[in-house]
DNA sequence: CGATGTATTGACTCTGTTCAAGATATGTGG
DNA sequence: CCACATATCTTGAACAGAGTCAATACATCG
């Protein structure tokens, strides 16, 4: 790793340290060097794959620019979208021996890489690591748990609306969302077609609650409704 | 926690443990003596809650005997089942200021209690224990992982086959599965209605594939046949 | 044994899927 | 810069799997 990609890495991860997202803000900077000795800077294009379901899983990762799609397959190619990852989101905890799930750049992609022999090395130095990915693991377990929710008892409307609240949030004053990932990647994470995801998404259009800029991009023109349908305060 | 407690946990996790499920197997024999001290044992009737969604979260569970559901409301009363726990089983690391869920208890329920600032300082003193938290969510995590394909993608055909195969996980030749949970919790973990359930599961005994001793107990007559359809190689 | 809660079965409905056609983007080469 | 080719997205009509509502059967427990 070089030291532009250490300093990459840092700021990104300082950034995202921010929102409390990013596994290196548990890292303070004179700790970087380090770091640096265990990790590796990776590019990928879009579309391409880094991790493969049920492969071996030896490293971690940390998603430094882009974003990317985790996703499992059965054998006759029904897919289920587990989730979105952009910039400081920490990949590979969702493994035991071998992974529980592909992963595809949606965007060009770069990434961090930790070996799992390295991260042990990290945790026994930083003892705060573990704590937080352990944390961050909780987060995930909270998400899941929100993500069973939508699946199994949620309508159409009602999971398009926790989709574009989801993606909204953060942001506080934009209401405007991008989204770098396609219709059926939109489907396959919601438990739907890209039929009922694109009927659905003009249903809220005709209904007032957004505007359709570009296929990519989405305004939330009455957040709070939007809020209530998601958690199922509608008629 | 009285010292005939501390043995009950320990031979439940010393079972458990076999098969690598209880985080007391980070914890050595002599080092019972501390974990007494963060560590309250806790008897819970049938039917009552004793973790409630949105509180504070506060403790840690470990079951050491009987079963649990865990799940998550909406306003309008709409129910996920997020999972079942038995023996030996770790509860709330799907937490981070508050619980993301609630459990009840479905059989007479004991269970031991660690409070998370008891678990920080016993975290401390063992650092294998953290390691093993982290590994208990990361099996938790792929589990999950398989729930959202299930939930998103799964006929209710398949859904039921999964679901017996998870039952009937870890009993290598014993195929005969007890369910501690009625009908509308299975229709609530699989994402259907207790009606499908039924109805499915007729199907699957009318098919030969299992048989119905007991609306309590489900006897497997073709495991390679469920497994097949659970994993949606089927016609 | 009767009372109550739970499970099964049946008839009908509805939400979301499937299949198919058309529209809109994105990209390429002339 | 435009025409064509390909992807992706939208829209429509028919269908199906699971849901809803309602009646009946079965357990469990006093």
């Amino acid at each position: 790793m070089r030291p532009q990609d250490i300093a990459t890495l840092a700021s990104h991860c300082a950034r995202c340290g921010a929102r409390d997202r990013s596994i290196c803000s548990a890292i303070e900077d004179e700790d970087l060097n380090h770091l640096a000795v265990h990790s590796q800077h990776i590019d990928v294009a879009a579309g391409q794959c880094f991790i493969e379901q049920d492969e071996l899983a030896r490293d971690f990762f940390v998603v430094t620019e882009g974003h990317a799609k985790l996703f499992t397959l059965m054998s006759d190619g029904r897919r289920q979208v587990n989730g979105f990852a952009g910039q400081g989101q920490f990949l590979g905890l969702a493994a035991n021996e071998r992974y529980a799930f592909s992963a595809e750049a949606l965007t060009p992609l770069k990434l961090c890489r930790f070996s799992h022999d390295g991260m042990r090395l990290l945790t026994a130095q930083f003892p705060t690591l573990e704590q937080r990915l352990l944390s961050e693991a909780s987060n995930e377990l909270v998400a899941a748990q929100g993500r069973m929710l939508l699946l199994g008892r949620k309508t159409a409307r009602e999971r398009l609306a926790s989709f574009l609240i989801e993606r909204g949030a953060g942001c506080h004053q934009a209401t405007t969302i991008e989204l770098p990932m396609t219709r059926t990647d939109i489907a396959d994470y919601l438990g739907l077609t890209i039929e009922t995801v694109s009927r659905t998404l003009n249903a809220l259009r005709r209904d007032g609650l957004i505007d359709i800029d570009h296929i990519t991009r989405i305004h939330l023109r009455n957040r709070h409704a939007i809020a209530a349908l998601a958690s199922g305060e509608a008629a």
